[in-house]
DNA sequence: ATTTATTATTGGCTAAACGCCACTTAATTG
DNA sequence: CAATTAAGTGGCGTTTAGCCAATAATAAAT
């Protein structure tokens, strides 16, 4: 038919074929007096208008490079700063989960202090926080309950094997905090030393004094901070990793 | 601009809006004489026309209900068989891919023993089974390059703590064999008793009696072959892991 | 038929890791 | 100055992993 690539690709027109919808959905964590919370946002146009979702959107051709700057983009938009941890969690695509037709989306994690954001959101009229297991009692838009399901799984089972807890909790913090933390993602109660052996705290956290947490009473704590670059290590004991 | 969702619904053309191109890739791993190997296509059209690829095409709208059909339907086109595992690896999109635009992919990872492949693979054409380093030696269509290494990372580390390679080995098989294949993925040799200890035979597999496996000399072993359902089984070590 | 080579399977030892719990230390509160 | 609270550490028995050797069962060689 074409003789050349050039040639095809002048012909060429997305338009003359069947495409589905693609868009891009963000669920932001964070931990709020000691609970795991989930930024949602009021839909202010159809479909679903007036319920709640995650926010996302579509691609923009000419602003976005890649499908995480548009979740970046995204995610700014509503926050007003960029997460310090994002990462693409699965992607799901069927012919019901939008009422305009066959529809793509793919979902992003993101994590973040709550201490950052507060004020930003406050200000912005149809965004909130909502604790997880309230958000999943609500008739959320589209498909995004198994969205924030699918998220919260990974994240749960994340915990188990990297730091990323510690990106969801204002510094400074305690290393009880953190394990507070640890066992509110995972849903299950943990043994301090265990613990304190396993985190690897010279690796990533950075010293930053001493102190109570607010309110705390008894001994005070080593205060901590996230050091740069801990997003990607994993504490495992699987086959054969008898190396370092 | 509109009062209901109905009236919007009406009027909403997809074509009105800049749309990216959606695919479907898969990668799907055999293993040939104790070699990993991924299976290609030779593409037939613009563009990048003669040139190998992962499998893959578009979704289409009337035949596939989720991305995953689509995935299943690419694949048994190329095999002419059903694979017995399939998981979504990552979604990729951005400007550059794809000369025709926009375009975000969808990346899957089957797994299949050679066996049953073998005669009709032999018999399209343009797909063969490529042992993965020369694959990635070549000039590949598109990214599918980076696909390749994704989907084979992916592999790589899901070895270290699930059942995955029983399922490119042709059974009956050893556990010599299963351990041979497991060392093959991760790239680095594991101990007879360690391995032995962790994978669950009991659980995982079915004993389907003794023999040598094939052109084998010395003792018989006894003969495996993957149980049902083992496809979620994971033995892992993290955190608070003491339930059984 | 016996020996030799080859591979499967299991045993056992040592060291490291983990679960469990108690002890010590350092702060606040009355 | 007790009493209370929470941080941090010590210790011990059990489990797990790495390492390597012993035994078992077959084919090939003599």
């Amino acid at each position: 038919m074409y003789r050349t690539e050039k040639e095809y690709l002048k012909h060429y027109n997305v338009h003359n074929y069947d495409v589905p919808l693609v868009s891009v959905d963000v669920a932001i964590f964070t931990l709020i007096e000691g609970k795991l919370h989930v930024l949602l946002v009021e839909r202010a146009e159809f479909p679903h208008k007036g319920r709640w979702s995650l926010p996302g959107g579509f691609i923009n051709e000419k602003q976005d490079k890649d499908l995480q700057a548009t979740a970046l983009r995204t995610l700014t938009a509503k926050t007003g700063v960029k997460a310090p941890y994002l990462e693409q969690v699965a992607t799901t695509g069927n012919a019901n989960r939008d009422p305009r037709g066959w529809s793509v989306t793919s979902l992003y994690m993101a994590l973040i202090a709550y201490a950052p954001t507060a004020q930003f959101i406050d200000s912005v009229a149809n965004a909130r926080w909502w604790q997880v297991d309230a958000a999943l009692k609500q008739s959320l838009a589209f498909d995004h309950k198994e969205l924030i399901n699918q998220a919260r799984e990974r994240l749960r089972a994340k915990a188990g094997y990297t730091a990323l807890p510690m990106y969801i909790l204002t510094a400074p913090f305690t290393l009880t905090q953190l394990q507070q933390t640890y066992e509110e993602l995972m849903g299950t109660p943990l043994e301090k030393k265990s613990f304190r052996r396993k985190f690897p705290v010279h690796i990533l956290l950075d010293e930053v004094g001493e102190g109570l947490p607010e309110g705390g009473r008894g001994r005070t704590a080593a205060l901590y901070r996230p050091r740069k670059g801990g997003a990607n290590y994993t504490f495992l004991r699987s086959f054969g990793s008898s190396e370092e």
